[in-house]
DNA sequence: GATAGTTTCATACAACTGTTTGAATTGCAA
DNA sequence: TTGCAATTCAAACAGTTGTATGAAACTATC
């Protein structure tokens, strides 16, 4: 029996309250009792309860981001290193939307997990996120590659869209499903990963003009 | 002196406090101290903690929505009950971007108050979101009288896009704008509103007749 | 100016939090 | 076995939190 059998078990009852019940109102006593250890078990193998958030949150992100990569290098390299844009932002939003989208029953409790630290968003996971930035411009340069006329400006703004749809249909798909009284199918991962790419390429095929001028004039 | 002047004060040191801090780190001793009442006011005034984060989430909330349903409205009355889909985006995405975003030294309390609750998740403010529904039909309403030949799937999902380019736009400014090394100009307010309402727009029309649209070629 | 109602105040309460402690237990090597 | 380190455990700790209490201070009405 492997010597990490108490640690992985406060890892996996951890996710699994988190992911049910929020960070907001999940104690260390209430997973030491789903996992069957001793409160002290969890200072003992994270130091300290942010240490675990922690640990949960950078396991899944790094899965999510190599998922992402993969999907990068293997489009820029069957491209002679461009990609086509809709393939690019396939990789980026595509393996999010699948975890943490599709049937209910079905979602493990990795995406549930992923949902709760998208919907209620806690100190340790604020830090990691912001450490991001160096795999978003991963992204960003693989972009640049794919649409060469395009401005950093328009690049940034399509990156940003393309994510903000992908994150905000996860959080808010719930709200979603109520609004559209079920007519939009959230179980039906990617016809809704197609509707983020179509709309993420036309914001940064379209109309090249617009960038600059910022004193434009604004119909009202 | 008006009777109120402890009320005000609680919800005045309240805003602040946590649109500079954050829920999480804001305490009622806190807020107390700097609105210079007893403790036990709180209680006496709200009832409760939760009560007046709810009673702060409101007040702004309703404000927004009333400004968005003035815009909406002048809209469609000039249009004769029909307005054109940009001018209704414009109606739902501006007022939250323009009273959120905005050079940082000249936002509001309120402002930013109104991004904690869009950053941090607190549950007395979750509870209210979800009877933001009925706001949203509205409209959802005017969309398709905008967009008669557009189905109500569409119709929701570029609904959906649209506040998902805005607030993710305001939750994740600070991001973006260090992703892009500040080429993203997020004080420029206006040319934010107009980027979101245009790709909401495309989002809506592309592959149907652009007739009426007097927005450029959607290329695709 | 006494009275009734509201508001303020200091203080205590009760519960819960993450963390620490130091002794017991276990597993493993010599 | 003996010795030693790693792990587990019950218990307590120290701090904070939101809330309740009951007396005091006001305010306005008669």
């Amino acid at each position: 029996m492997p010597s990490d059998h108490t640690r992985s078990a406060i890892l996996a009852a951890a996710e699994r309250l988190y992911a049910d019940r929020g960070f907001g109102d999940v104690t260390l006593r209430d997973i030491v009792a789903e996992a069957n250890v001793n409160l002290a078990a969890v200072n003992y193998h994270f130091g300290s309860k942010d240490e675990l958030i922690a640990e949960l949150f950078v396991t899944r992100s790094i899965a999510t981001n190599r998922e992402r990569l993969r999907e990068l290098k293997t489009a820029e390299e069957a491209g002679g290193g461009r990609a086509p844009i809709e393939v690019i932002l396939r990789a980026l939003v595509g393996p999010t939307l699948r975890g943490c989208l599709g049937p209910e029953n079905q979602r493990s409790t990795a995406a549930r997990f992923m949902i709760r630290a998208s919907i209620e968003s806690v100190p340790p996971i604020r830090r990691i996120k912001n450490r991001e930035i160096d795999h978003l411009r991963k992204f960003a340069g693989a972009m640049r590659r794919s649409l060469p006329d395009r401005s950093d400006v328009d690049i940034y703004w399509g990156l940003n869209f393309a994510l903000a749809m992908a994150h905000h249909t996860i959080r808010e798909s719930e709200r979603l499903t109520k609004l559209s009284e079920g007519k939009c199918n959230l179980d039906d991962v990617e016809d809704v990963v197609e509707r983020v790419v179509s709309v993420a390429t036309m914001a940064l095929t379209a109309g090249r003009t617009e960038a600059k001028a910022p004193s434009k004039v604004a119909a009202r």
